[in-house]
DNA sequence: ACCTATTTGTTGTTTAAGACAACAAGTATC
DNA sequence: GATACTTGTTGTCTTAAACAACAAATAGGT
């Protein structure tokens, strides 16, 4: 008995704003589930057999999705057939980092068929990162068949991007200021470039392929070597802020301890809980998170774990926090705070509750990020299939 | 060159769906605007002229708005048509507090017509408050004439609200948990009832009729005797949760400090922005917003002035998360927090800026709420009106 | 006072696209 | 092998928005 407040969309729909919205919803379910019977797609839908089949028509012609016949048995009656994307549709991926930056090709499936690692002298500047994209895009290219079609780059950004212009406002690991990455790379390859700060992709990616998938009300918070950073999804809907820059939540104080980030700001979650700090206290100087995590779950001293059950505690009261702020649905760890939570998964349950109202904390739970080092690359890739999928007719795919 | 992760809404559009998202598109324009013109309609929808005229006069048919030739000039060429939502379309709007409820009628236009406050013994039962709002109800719709129709009826709840089934979870300052409030107060008065927290729907006001008007990324934060509450709009939605208890704002934990707010969590805004301290440094016992704002302006006492820039710091240290979670454009405070921030208005958008990330905050205003005593009495009208303006056709008004 | 340019409202016609109905195709069960 | 059932296909119907032509009402210039 309580309505949801809508959002203002102000436009009217002509007839052709129907045939797009319809042929995105079609193309969208089919982009998600990876593949989906015909008959699914009119359920879903609620439109008739008839539209939905002029509709898969028109996105085949496209090149957009392919269909066969599907395989097994599905009950009585003629069988449904299967509609594919076409996997020749792709976009690239490309994620800087500190030592190095990831180009990956990642079909319209969600597969990701290709990563290509370039190690880059220590602090490497955006015209690197670009150049460097740039050439791996260019070879890439140069191996693909002609009937391979891009989408466009989505890019991972450790740092601020702001989403009017896709220039990059700040990122502090690498530090780069005011970066106008999206046209330079876009300059360079000739393809429509988006950008995206990493947690969000992150975010992004989890709810739609990995352990929140279908999930309309989403907390996520994925902590590497750089600090924490966080994604929302809400009400379906990524929460990206007026300029794009929202989501910063390991920058949430929740202490009055005097403690820097590495943004230096005082007391907050990411000054609290820092993979830094457990690095040190098991003398690990590189490690990767999997040696991490295999020494934190090997603990036994009580000084590791109580180093331990401090950073888990600090950890909950950021969750409380958000979980009174966003009332979640599914709370999703990555990076290395999964080694923290899967220490005492229990423990951090009933401190997040224990920090938060009753009502919005009773049906919580806590994940592990599902999709592992395809995190970035698959977050990134939905930038410009997004871009494809929301207009499919104007869309313009660029050759191989 | 950066999209904007679109939501998911899996449901195709028949041509029935697409008028009635046209008829609800015009009528909300109407609503919002509480007056304008077609050719405004025209040029705001993208509509064919001739097919903003269809969808008007179907409006009109169904009783939801009146046409009217446009006062003064407006120009070259022949003058447009005024459209005004129907003044006998109204809503009932029901205010729980703990020594009155308030029993408001609002017009699809969004004027208070009409406003009974009945003061109740301390801590009524929710009976008692269903009881007294269906008796107000009941006397009003007497008094109205034939042709005035109901939309329904909102509520604003001093508490946590579960969407689903319109249940009051529960309400800290009046002791209500778990109370069918919705169920009762329909049965009671034959009418649709619809529930939402009182800060949220503050916010909704706010972001409708305030100050906020046209904003699509907002942060509300709303102080009264009973605490903090809050409610934020993101991307024009309204972030509402998993079961509609986000927006909790003020349970967020900012300090180390032991104070217990009065859910009992340690350290977070609530309990450092207190609008008792205030009153006891004053020595005011039971004083309106009014009189603790003119005590909070003519201080002048060194110590008097530390309490306030305290209290204005944790403001601060709060608003600095919400801005690096959300990146608002605006925030708007309402209650006595005004008071706090006309107090010194640089000082807490200085102390904002210095807590949190340069790029989240750089164009973020902090305003003042602009409804004064209507905020919850619109904001609550606003649910029974939601549902009427998007199911125009299909939707029942209720004689009086 | 009259004429023209401009904008808006109205009306009849056209067009796009989803719904619908009838039929064909393919599967499972008895 | 007959029957029930589900799905795909095709042609027709229906809805509603766009479009075009014209009428109505204003401002400004002569």
């Amino acid at each position: 008995m309580v309505s949801n407040a809508g959002a203002v969309t102000n436009r009217g729909q002509s007839s052709d704003s129907v045939r797009q919205h319809n042929l995105s919803t079609v193309l969208r379910l089919v982009h998600l589930n990876r593949e989906i019977l015909r008959s699914r797609l009119t359920s879903i839908t609620g439109l008739n057999r008839s539209t939905v089949s002029a509709l898969i028509s028109e996105l085949e012609e496209l090149g957009l999705v392919v269909e066969s016949e599907s395989q097994g048995s599905s009950g009585v009656g003629r069988p449904s057939l299967m509609v594919k994307p076409n996997e020749n549709v792709v976009a690239f991926s490309v994620n800087p980092e500190i030592d190095a930056t990831t180009v990956s090709v990642v079909t319209l499936s969600g597969q990701v068929v290709e990563r290509r690692r370039k190690l880059m002298g220590s602090h490497p500047s955006p015209e690197d990162a670009v150049r460097v994209s740039a050439e791996v895009i260019a070879e890439m290219r140069k191996s693909f068949g002609t009937q391979v079609k891009i989408a466009g780059i989505g890019v991972s950004v450790p740092g601020q991007v702001r989403t009017s212009d896709g220039v990059i406002r700040y990122a502090p690991q690498l530090g780069w200021v005011e970066s106008a990455f999206a046209t330079s790379l876009s300059q360079e390859t000739g393809l429509d470039v988006y950008l995206g700060n990493d947690a969000s992709l992150g975010c992004l990616a989890e709810a739609r392929f990995g352990t929140a998938k279908n999930v309309n009300d989403l907390v996520f918070l994925f902590a590497g070597s750089g600090g924490i950073g966080g994604g929302v999804v809400s009400n379906g809907f990524t929460v990206g802020g007026a300029a794009g820059y929202a989501g910063e939540l390991g920058h949430m104080k929740i202490s009055s301890s005097g403690r820097l980030d590495y943004s230096g700001l005082p007391g907050t979650l990411e000054s609290l809980v820092r993979r830094e700090d457990l690095l040190d206290f098991f003398k690990l100087y590189v490690a990767t998170d999997e040696e991490l995590d295999a020494e934190i779950k090997s603990s036994e001293s009580p000084r590791a774990k109580r180093l331990i059950h401090d950073q888990l505690d600090s950890l909950a009261e950021g969750l409380s926090n958000l979980v009174n702020i966003f009332n979640p649905e599914v709370i999703v760890l990555a990076g290395f705070l999964t080694s923290l939570f899967e220490f005492d998964p229990d423990y951090l349950l009933t401190q997040v509750k224990k920090g938060s109202l009753a009502a919005a904390a009773e049906r919580v739970v806590i994940r592990k990020g599902a999709l592992g080092s395809d995190l970035l690359v698959l977050g990134a890739a939905e930038l410009p299939f997004d871009a494809l999928i929301s207009a499919p007719t104007s869309f313009t795919l660029k050759p191989a």
